[in-house]
DNA sequence: CAAGTTGGGGAAAACGTTTCCCGGATTCTG
DNA sequence: CAGAATCCGGGAAACGTTTTCCCCAACTTG
């Protein structure tokens, strides 16, 4: 028996081979308990049947989400997933995306967001490029134009969408608890809160101050506009760790919410669902699984879109934490 | 120029090599920005500088603290981490170790606990024993014999402590959230409840009640100790995030906690800083690290200790959710 | 019965490294 | 100056697959 043989049985080539010499092979492969090599796989394939995502933390659920898509896509597909956390450092993203490349992925989901101006995106643009070009897959999940597929949302429509819902309830006075300074999803969101209060004839009423993405963000900046008052009708956060931290701070300081004040976030992760948050529903593990999909489908050889930017659609989702302004203020 | 030489200009050999040949080597690489293909070189080497992690589920924050104290250190190393999500099946465990083996890592961690007398583990052991001989490196992280080293904490010592405390704080009927059925940790949990309470000669009140490890399930259980007066004077619960959605339940039904009743919990995630959670803070972080600082170790020689365990060890992390009784029931 | 056809299987190349072995050139040593 | 030691660089094997090419045997068909 040569190793050929017992290669197209194993592989399920189309090269014919007898019933007998089938049988012969697949039972010395059950004896042997053998496993073919992945490794000595990958370096006749055009790729290693390894799939690679980039967060900024996994301890971050948004991220850990987009993970678990990823991953349960690419398991399916019966690819491996690669993780690596960048804490949204474009050179630790530069460099990450090297190793997977030397692994010969089959591609490489960026999952998280850059900032403006970032003086070393040119060079991950160019990195990606170089990556592609040597066939390796990549997507974008972010708010960032890398020069490859990408599929996210619309994170000033998303803005725009609960503002108008806060502006519905009566709230005229609004406070927007902006993510880390820099960002692109951080501008973003400002720019369709702004937007929905411009056209709501609110823009007097519109506040923005700093904050970030995590609890304490949230609770500081809640801490500082109450330190300043009058309070504002309503608060909305760039996401719902920080709106979570802002209703922290609210009622530890004897605030009813919703009663005196509104509070919403975005994204809607298990957090929200467990306070009762109203925020905006984001399709997180849709857009890891797609983004899988998509590779592991164009490593198939169905050419998949290119380039092409897909946006997929949020969803207000309403709770306790928001209520029609009653108070006379 | 052969490429040996330039193999061993590029991959630092020990072997000399002119300072003249060595420069033209150096600067083709520059030219041509090569970078070695990580799968030939794995194809020679006794592994491929992969090192997995197999979780239940990282959207779960306590796996996820825990890959990314391997991908730390992993990366420092100059390994990529691949991930798996398993679903605390055993079988997708066997599963994707068999495709990491595949793949030649250089070690597997598995984050999970498992369930008593689950028939499917001694097929686990045997896979976890098989790739061993093949110089995969193996580390559990639960309560569980894979027979490999094991890095854990005490969870009978975690469940008693904070049963101490509770006690300490007059609580003298307790009711403990179980984790899910089944599950080795649970079992661990349980009993460092109860052995706490025998030993404060308070085993009528302690009153153990089916559970699980997420919000939902605390929630829940905490509307059934509800609807069956008398209530506890305290609810120990078998992780936050029960701990939390028990906290929640209480509230709403406008109990006052730790007025009424106190809440604690175990494992100190981020969400038990932010509800300000009484809780046994584990070193989950540092569970990650460890275990990918073994491997990476191991794989360069060094040969760290065998099958030994390593137990690290927790600390009572008190906060808001628990107070002195002071109701005359 | 001869020639063509087809089914089945083997040999070898290719993937990109690292490392072992060897030979030529240079330098040191006596 | 001869021999030996040293220094450098090249050739080739090995890692474990898949795939291409080729060949042989058996069967079919005219």
């Amino acid at each position: 028996m040569a190793v050929a043989t017992a290669s197209r049985v194993l592989s399920g080539s189309d090269h014919p081979v007898s019933a007998r010499t089938r049988a012969k092979v697949l039972a010395a492969a059950a004896k042997l308990e053998y496993s073919p090599s992945a490794l000595a796989r990958a370096m006749v394939s055009p790729h290693s049947g390894l799939v690679g995502v980039l967060v900024s933390d996994i301890v971050n659920p948004y991220f850990a989400v987009i993970a678990r898509g990823v991953d349960d896509v690419a398991t399916r597909a019966g690819y491996v997933t690669m993780l690596s956390n960048v804490d949204r450092r474009t050179d630790t993203e530069i460099g990450r995306l090297r190793a997977m490349r030397d692994y010969r992925a089959a591609g490489v989901i960026f999952a998280g967001s850059g900032y403006v101006d970032d003086p070393r995106t040119p060079d991950l643009v160019k990195a990606v490029s170089r990556a592609r070009e040597e066939g390796i897959r990549a997507v974008s999940l972010a708010d960032r134009d890398l020069g490859c597929p990408t599929i996210t949302v619309d994170n000033r429509a998303a803005a725009h969408d609960i503002t108008d819902h806060l502006v519905s309830l009566c709230h005229r006075r609004i406070a927007f608890i902006e993510g880390p300074p820099g960002m692109t999803v951080t501008q973003h969101r400002r720019d369709g809160f702004l937007a929905a209060m411009s056209t709501a004839g609110l823009a007097e009423g519109a506040h923005c101050v700093p904050g970030g993405f995590d609890f304490e963000a949230g609770h500081a900046a809640a801490v500082r506009l109450m330190a300043r008052p009058p309070l504002p009708d309503a608060v909305l956060a760039a996401n719902d760790e920080v709106a979570v931290g802002a209703l922290s701070a609210l009622r530890q300081a004897g605030i009813d919410v919703p009663g005196e004040i509104s509070v919403a976030g975005i994204n809607d992760l298990r957090v929200a669902q467990h306070v009762g948050l109203t925020t905006v529903s984001l399709p997180l593990y849709e857009m890891g699984s797609m983004a899988a999909r998509h590779i592991v489908e164009s490593a198939q050889g169905e050419d998949a879109g290119d380039s092409a930017t897909t946006t997929l659609s949020h969803r207000l989702i309403t709770r306790e934490t928001t209520a029609r302004r009653t108070s006379t203020a």
